[in-house]
Formats: structure tokens, C-alpha cells, sequence
DNA sequence: CTGAAAGCGCTTACAG
DNA sequence: CTGAAAGCGCTTACAG
């Protein structure tokens, strides 16, 4: 244990420029009045000493922090570091610092929750997972805001946004039985997610009022749950006319499985994914996808956390933004 | 600002359970000795009221926090998702938290250590950039301990962990050889980066041994980077028998990029990527490439951080660590 | 083993 | 606009 103090604190520039301590407080501290004398003589200190604000000490009094608590469990979809940088980002201009907690829960319990207490987090955000009753319970006691990101809990307990999936699935299923499709399948993600449970649900809404033949299948939003379903599918010699498949990654995964047993994407079966990742437009796959409009999203949600954070009212609300189809080569021969 | 105090401090829980202030810290002060009947009747209290110790309190006496930074630049390359899973995994086991910093430059600038500094982090690593000296300057200064995580700086001024970029290249180089390709093409990532530098001369040195020609392509370790090098290959009518890729992101987008041109993977052009990303397995690419072996990689950096938090000492290293080959189809027909 | 007290580095009323 | 002083919630010598 041998770190040593760096030892400069507000009170050596102090003394260096002949002011007092507060002074220079509030020099660092945005929004106190100091005349530009002092400030200068301060900053001059401080510069030649190399000070810097303590962020403990302040934060001590102040009882806030300039730091968002990040939960997220699926780093494996690339969906998902591209919502870290954005928020990352987004944060960053507004002076917030990213605590970044990986889980492996589908519900966050209190003990992933623990930390983000601990360091008194300004905000939370939870970008593909729910939480349990308990770790709620203590971000609500402790008046820290939180935004449900690309899930949702039915009610309205929680501030959430989602991309609008039920009007999304629904827009897909009529896209698909304008192309002539007439036998679909669905896949799933893990089912107990709100994502999977709304595309399936505007899916198979519209192709019962149109009385099309629909199966699911469930899988559980990763490349190698795709591939595995196609697997079972054209073993049990149920290969459909087009498939929709709850996010890109499985979707990619579909796609595989399919050339490999000499299916052809989107002759003999057309292919529909979710989320617009990156790769879903690379040549091999070339994927019609629903876009997912992680800017506003992400827009929304930074929004959100920074009127709470500011002034608490606990107002929750489930926020749903538009996305848009996006048509490739695996619904659409040109 | 209408944040209330939560205000369950040692004080109270000191009251409910008949003891001192001084004892309730003891019992969350790992080292500290307590009876065990103090000990319960505090726990007793503390759960009671809910109290959680304040880490800010904690930091600004201890001067010390279980804050690691992490920098991180490429998250849109999926090796790097991977990489951020298993060191927050492995920190948290350890009782550290992650402040994520996501940054766009190439060398770390002070202001992206800046925050890192405030938050007075015990240990920092970078994983997929350098930095620059006024940054390292301040991290020295503040004894705090850095790992440069797959780039290294010449000489021995930093401790960096890196796979043997070296021989996995000429290894690289000499399996290319023993399936008799005899004109070779390397695609270079960001130049300036010690992996992409690193690969090149382990693979040009077995070639040039061997009197082989070759021709270097400099690309920027992207997907599209690697799309247009071969679109630049193709007008120029230099297709050669085998290319090496300097990571496996470039090396798909030359795989697509050589499928649209009709150009025969590995019949008539051999691919090798580097890194065994997730998707280099998957069987549109099925692409021969290099493991990094990421858990020993992010153990030794772990292993480095916790011994110099413990006590510093400033020393610096170039660690290596072999990886493997795997032989897929970009390069086999099997 | 335990309590009273000092102090970490700041912010923030309170006077002037 | 500025300074002296109190206090945020802890840890840590120091006595006992």
C-alpha cells in the first residue's frame, strides 16, 4: 500500500495565489461568482502546480455525482457496443463518466446494482435486460433515475424506450404477404424479453387478420440460436416461405444455415431481421432489416437522465420511436 | 437539484446499535478488528436502515479507489466487445469497477486520462491505442499504474500485453508457403499502430528469406477498409495467390469484396486474418486465422494492475504471448 | 476491542 | 466579490 498523496490540493494554490481557499473552490465550481483577478491569479496557480479538483471531496458535499451507472448484457450483438459509444459519447459532452457493469442476467439483481449505489451514480441506464424487484427498490429509495433501453416492463412503473416493435412487426408481416408469402415462420428471442414478445406479437397479429399460416420457433437472440433453428426446421422438412427473425445476429445465423443446406435466400425462402447492425448490409447477407433509430434512442434517453438528474420527479413513461424497413437482397431479388 | 440526502450514515447506525461511529466503519473496513458481538449488532443495524458505506467518504481519506479506466477505441471491432466483457468480469471478482472511456483518437490525449485522474482510478489500461506523453506524464506523476493492451511503444517504457505479433506473422508467412503460394499480398491495418507494424515485418522477413515476392496494400482495420483494398487489387489486375490480412474484420470484407468479383477463396486466392473474432468461424467466411489468447492476455494484464495497486513500483515490460493457428477454409479446401 | 477526536479536500452559508 | 469557518461521511492514530 504505497501510494503516495500527490498532496495538491485547493489550499496550496491558495496560498500560491494569495487567496483564500473558497476562492479557489470556486474557481472550479461552475455557476460561483468570482471576479476575473482572482480567477486568473487562481488558474495561473494551479497550472504551475498542476492541481486538480478532487472529485471525492466534492462529491461528498454535494451528494451528486457526474456519473451514469451503464448495465448491459448482450456486448456479444454488435448492436449493443454500437449503443455504448453513442452514449459513451453523449455522456461525455455533458461532463458524465461511464461506469460500465456487464452482466449475465436477464434481470439485474441487487448485487450488479450494489456498485452503482455505492459510487452514488447520477443515473442509470439498463440496455438489454430488466431488474428485479429489490434492485428497483433501491435505485427508487436512493432517488436515482433509470431508463429501461431497448426493453420494456408492462405498465408503466418504468421511463423505457424502445424502438415502436409492435407497429415495426406488423410493417414487416404486411411488406412480407405483399411479396406473395404465404407460410411463415417466426424466431424468437429469449421469450421472456419484451422485444421478442412485441415483434411476434404485431407479426402474428397481422398475418392472423390476413389468415396466413404462420409457426415459431424459439431461439434466443444469438448467431448460434439462428443456425441451430434452421437446423431443426429443414430436419423436420418445414422450410417456409419467408422467415422473420427477431434480431439481425440470429438472422445471420438463419442465413448461414440455410446456404448450407443449399436454400436459396431469398428464392425459396425470404429472410427479415431486426436491429440494422452493420453487418447486415455487408454483401454475404445483404439482410432486410428494420432500422432501429439508436440515435434518437439514445437522444431520448440521455434527455431523460438529465432533466431527473437535475430535478427528480420519478416520472416514468415507455417512449417507442419509429424505425424504418430496410430492403436487401434477402427479401428482394434485383 | 433536488437531490435529498439519503442520509443513513455510520452515525445512525452507530446510535441504532449502541455502539461508536468508529466501530460501524470498522466492521466495513476489511482489515479492522471488531468482536463478533459488535459486529452483529451493527450488521443488525445496518441492515435495518439500509446503510451502504459512502466510497467517496472512503476515497478521500484512503486516497485510494476501486476504479479501474478502461480507454478503449475500436468498439465497433467485435475483438474488442470480448476483451471489455472479460475484464469487467474478471475486475468485479476482484471488487473493481470499470470507468469506461471511449475515445476516437489513435494516442491518448490528456484530456481523454483527465477524467480517469479525477476519479483518481487505481489503475488504467488502453487497450487499442498509445497515448501521448504529457498523458502518460500525468499518470506517472500520480502513480498510477498503465497497461497498453494489444499495441505496444518501442523500447520498454510501458508495460504492454500483446500477443507475439512477431512469430504469429512468420508463422503466418511459413504455413502460407508450405501450400505453395509464391506471390503475396499484406493489407496492412493503421500504420502507425505496433500490431499492424509488427505483422508486416514478421511475415515480410519469411517471404523475403524465401525469396518470395510480395506487394503491401495500407488499409485502416475496417471492415470497408478491407472491401476497397481488394476493389484496388482488382482494377490493377494484381490478384495474388494469398493474402494476409492484419486482422479478421479487414480479412471479411476481403472475402466479400473477392466473392463479388467472382474470384475464388481459397482456390484461387488464399486468406489469412488475424485475431479468431466470433465471425471468422462463421461458414460464409470460414477464415483461417490467428488466435489471440485473450484470457491469458487479460489475466497477465489483471495480474500486473493488482500487483502495482498493491505496491507500486513502476515496472515496465513487453509482455508476448503465443496464440495459434486455425486452419479454416479460406485457405484449405477441405 | 472500543470510543473520542482529528482530518481527508472540498462546498457553502454567513459576514463583511 | 472574498475570507473564515462549519461540515460532508468516512478512516485512523491515540488512549484506555
Amino acid at each position: 500500500m504505497s501510494k503516495v498523496k500527490q498532496g495538491i490540493t485547493a489550499k496550496d494554490v491558495a496560498k500560491l495565489a494569495g487567496v483564500s481557499q473558497s476562492s479557489v473552490s470556486r474557481v472550479y465550481f461552475e455557476g460561483a461568482t468570482v471576479s476575473q483577478k482572482t480567477r486568473e491569479k487562481v488558474l495561473a496557480a494551479a497550472k504551475e502546480l498542476g492541481y486538480r479538483p478532487n472529485e471525492f471531496a466534492r462529491s461528498l458535499i454535494t451528494n451528486r455525482t457526474k456519473i451514469i451507472g451503464l448495465v448491459m448484457k448482450g456486448v456479444q450483438n454488435p448492436f449493443y457496443p454500437q449503443v455504448l459509444k453513442q452514449f459513451t459519447t453523449a455522456f461525455k459532452k455533458l461532463g458524465y463518466s461511464i461506469l460500465f457493469v456487464y452482466t449475465n442476467n436477464d434481470e439485474i439483481q441487487k448485487d450488479d446494482i450494489d456498485t452503482l449505489l455505492n459510487y452514488n451514480v447520477a443515473g442509470v441506464i439498463i440496455t438489454d435486460a430488466t431488474l428485479s424487484l429489490q434492485a428497483n427498490e433501491d435505485l427508487f429509495n436512493n432517488r436515482i433515475p433509470l431508463v429501461l433501453f431497448n426493453r420494456k416492463i408492462v405498465g408503466n412503473k418504468f421511463f423505457s424506450v424502445c424502438c415502436n416493435n409492435l407497429e415495426a412487426s406488423k410493417q414487416i408481416a404486411q411488406y412480407l404477404l405483399k411479396t406473395g408469402c404465404s407460410n411463415m415462420i417466426y424466431i424468437s428471442g429469449n421469450e421472456n424479453t419484451s422485444t421478442s414478445k412485441e415483434r411476434e406479437k404485431g407479426f402474428v397479429t397481422v398475418l392472423e387478420e390476413n389468415k396466413v399460416k404462420y409457426k415459431k420457433y424459439i431461439s434466443d437472440y444469438t448467431y448460434e440460436g439462428g443456425y441451430e433453428t434452421i437446423e431443426e426446421i429443414v430436419s423436420q422438412g418445414k422450410i417456409p416461405e419467408a422467415i422473420f427473425v427477431a434480431n439481425d445476429i440470429m438472422a445471420l445465423g438463419v442465413i448461414d444455415a440455410l446456404k448450407k443446406h443449399q436454400i436459396s435466400v431469398p428464392d425459396e425462402v425470404k429472410v427479415v431481421g431486426f436491429d440494422n447492425i452493420e453487418m447486415s448490409a455487408w454483401p454475404s447477407y445483404s439482410l432486410t432489416t428494420w432500422e432501429q433509430p439508436i440515435n434518437e434512442m439514445v437522444k431520448r434517453t440521455v434527455d431523460y437522465l438529465t432533466a431527473e438528474i437535475n430535478e427528480y420527479s420519478g416520472f416514468t413513461k415507455n417512449i417507442e420511436i419509429d424505425g424504418r424497413l430496410i430492403v436487401r437482397n434477402s427479401t428482394y431479388n434485383s
